[in-house]
RNA sequence: GGUCCGGUAGUUAAGUUGGUUAUAACGCCGGCCUGUCACGCCGGAGGCCGCGGGUUCGAGUCCCGUCCGGACCGCCA
């Protein structure tokens, strides 16, 4: 092995007083001040007979100068100092010449000369870059960079999301407070709630074989805290679903959870406007305009194909059944005949789209990734030739595609995507493809530069059918109250039933959701009825809210925003691990501290648990 | 549980139809350089091509398995 020459520099303790400025905060007004830095050595350009450096803190990077001219002691240090050392330096502030001025950096017009420096710390060479002065350099992969995210998080463009966080949490505080809101802290050591997410449980020690759960969300206890009369509640708080990852998703996640006495739709519309009005504004200087736009789920899901639509471009779904009845096509006769639809999107100016093109989007894309039947498709090539159908004219006529192609408004150029099947699902098939076209095209803005469309989807349905189980879940939670209007339709048909539940959306993404409570015991009797819990059942496992709803519970209502998600988009990444200072890969661990790992012995046998592995195949 | 993409010096990537000594840039080490700012110039070191198996005279390259990372489906009241 070679061994590596580096002198590298003793340490020394800070005998130096406290930095009197920041690394970003020097000018020209601090010319001829003596001052002390403190920091990380960012770039280091080492001239012969003069170093610069640039001094790094969160704050910023100012460069200052050893010259043997000024102190031959500090000069002899320089030449030993490498990347990310940590050092005090005291120095006189300089104003540059006008040539060498940086105009890109904020502190450019001044440079620091070295009288003394003291190295605090010393660095390895590092597994990857960090240098404030990388943006333009290939990043390291992420896995690298969340085994060492002490020093991805050096990075200017991590720190900058984490501060824009930070400022969420701030400004979040301040317009609840305003808005006469308490902050309250609830358990994370709760009670197992089998319906929706898999809970992360907590084994017991003290009662053997009994387990707390962490909170998926603290939608019970804030309901409590409505019946103590607390009036108007809100909290910034973990919350933890034990399901698999995606780019939008952590197990751990940051929740605004908010609830209100006395509430309904409009009060919690308003709070909740205001709150994301306040942030862009303060945050972003970006003026939102009020109130948000609302479509009710049903309009989504037949429009857009999904219940949290991107509106930032077109693509709309049109039905398109209508044009097809009666065509012959018995793919599509069967599928009307059964009760299904047709549906299709018009995507402009892709009429020209090769064979092999649209092939592989059948196949990869509608069949393979969507799970669709197949696709249908209708090319209006831009030279004005006549429409090419994907399905012949003899199985299909011309007459039925021109129909369609009408009906949709699609023109010389234009390329229409048509799917045939069950009503509710081909529509979510539809979105899929949607979305896959915008994406496929580009026709998505990138970043945080807008536009900002935030959407109230409203009139949620009450429950879902579950065809494994053959029985209703809640498709919110159980304490949803139903649509005043659908009380009947509770009784006669609850698939129908409409609740007043509501999602906020933003550029595609759920980022919130909430409902108005059913504070009536005969309502919640019936919900509990269509989700076939029992009396016993509904002791068991809620019977502390079902009493405390017989002690004076006002009506209530309220929401939960992803705090994680409004800062990564804020922050125009579509990458939820970039807003989290320690998240975990895909695969739910934390590659940083290796968690999970397995435990001592004795620590299992202290919660009375006993290990048994998964066969190996 | 499934589909797809990726894994080659410290890092980011290239690597042809399977063929001699696996390239480049940045970083690192050494030298030179007094106004750089992603300093520059010269030189050098650095590789279990993720791991295991197979095919082949010969594998970074082809096949199978596996691990890790990522995107997505299922899942996420």
């Amino acid at each position: 092995m070679h061994e590596q020459q580096t002198v590298r520099l003793q340490t020394e303790v800070d005998t130096h007083a406290s930095r009197t400025h920041t690394c970003g905060e020097l000018s020209e007004g601090h010319v001829e001040h003596h001052v002390i830095l403190k920091g990380w050595v960012d770039t280091r350009r080492d001239l012969g007979g003069v170093i610069f450096i640039d001094l790094r803190d969160r704050f910023g990077l100012t460069q200052i100068v050893f010259s043997p001219q000024d102190n031959q002691a500090a000069y002899n240090k320089a030449e030993n100092l490498r990347s990310e050392d940590v050092i005090s330096v005291k120095g006189t502030v300089r104003l540059r010449s006008n040539d060498t001025i940086n105009p890109k950096l904020p502190t450019g017009k001044v440079e620091v000369r070295i009288e003394d420096v003291l190295v605090l710390n010393t660095a390895n060479a590092l597994p990857f870059s960090v240098s404030s002065h990388e943006e333009k350099r290939n990043l390291a992969n992420e896995e690298l960079r969340l085994t060492y995210r002490y020093l991805d998080l050096r990075r200017p463009e991590l720190l900058e999301k984490l501060v824009l966080r930070h400022k969420v949490y701030q400004a979040t505080r301040n317009v609840f407070v305003k808005h006469g809101f308490m902050e309250v802290e609830t358990p994370v050591l709760m009670k197992s709630t089998p319906e929706g997410a898999r809970d992360f449980l907590v084994p017991s020690r003290v009662h053997a074989g009994q387990f707390y759960a962490l909170p998926q969300s603290p939608q019970t206890y804030k309901q409590i805290l409505m019946i103590a009369g607390f009036d108007r509640y809100f909290q910034i708080v973990k919350c933890f679903r034990d399901e698999d990852l995606r780019a939008d998703r952590q197990p751990e996640f940051t929740q605004v959870d908010v609830e209100i006495s006395f509430a309904n739709e409009e009060t919690v519309y308003n709070i909740t406007e205001d709150l994301l009005a306040t942030l862009w504004k303060e945050i972003l200087d970006i003026e939102l305009p009020l109130p948000f736009p609302r479509m009710t789920y049903q309009e989504a899901i037949t429009k857009y194909g999904s219940d949290k639509p991107d509106l930032r471009f077109g693509l709309e779904i049109h039905d398109l059944s209508h044009a097809f009845e009666g065509s012959g096509f018995r793919v599509f006769d069967n599928v009307l005949a059964s009760g299904g639809k047709i549906v299709g999107i018009n995507v402009p100016g892709q009429g020209d789209r090769g064979r092999g093109a649209m092939d592989r989007l059948d196949k990869d894309v509608v069949r393979k990734r969507i799970g669709a039947g197949g696709l249908v498709y209708f090319k209006l090539p831009s030279d004005g030739s006549e429409t090419y159908s994907s399905v012949k004219a003899e199985v299909l006529p011309a007459s039925a595609v021109e129909k369609a192609v009408e009906a949709i408004g699609a023109k010389q150029g234009d390329l229409v995507l048509v799917l045939a099947g069950k009503d509710h699902q081909v529509h979510e098939q539809m979105g899929a493809l949607r979305l896959h076209m915008a994406k496929d095209l580009n026709l998505i803005p990138q970043g945080n530069q807008g536009p900002w469309s935030f959407l109230w989807v409203t009139d949620f349905p009450l429950l879902e059918w579950d065809e494994d189980s053959q029985r209703y879940y809640a498709m919110h939670h159980p304490f949803t109250s139903p649509h005043p209007d659908d009380m009947e339709s509770m009784f006669d048909n609850p698939g129908a039933t409409r609740a007043r539940g509501y999602d906020i959306v933003l550029n595609g993404h759920e980022i919130g959701g909430g409902s108005i409570r059913i504070h009536n015991r005969d309502i919640q009797s019936q919900m509990f009825k269509l989700l076939d819990i029992d009396e016993e059942e509904a002791e068991r496992r809620f019977g502390f809210l079902l009493k405390a709803f017989d002690y004076g519970a006002p009506p209530h209502g309220g929401i939960a925003m992803g705090l994680d998600r409004i800062v990564m988009l804020m922050g125009g990444t579509e990458n939820i691990r970039d807003v989290i200072a320690f998240p975990k890969t895909q695969s739910a661990q934390e590659l940083m501290v290796q968690s999970p790992d397995i435990v001592d012995d004795h620590q299992l046998n202290d919660l009375h648990i006993r290990v048994e592995m998964p066969p190996e195949e």
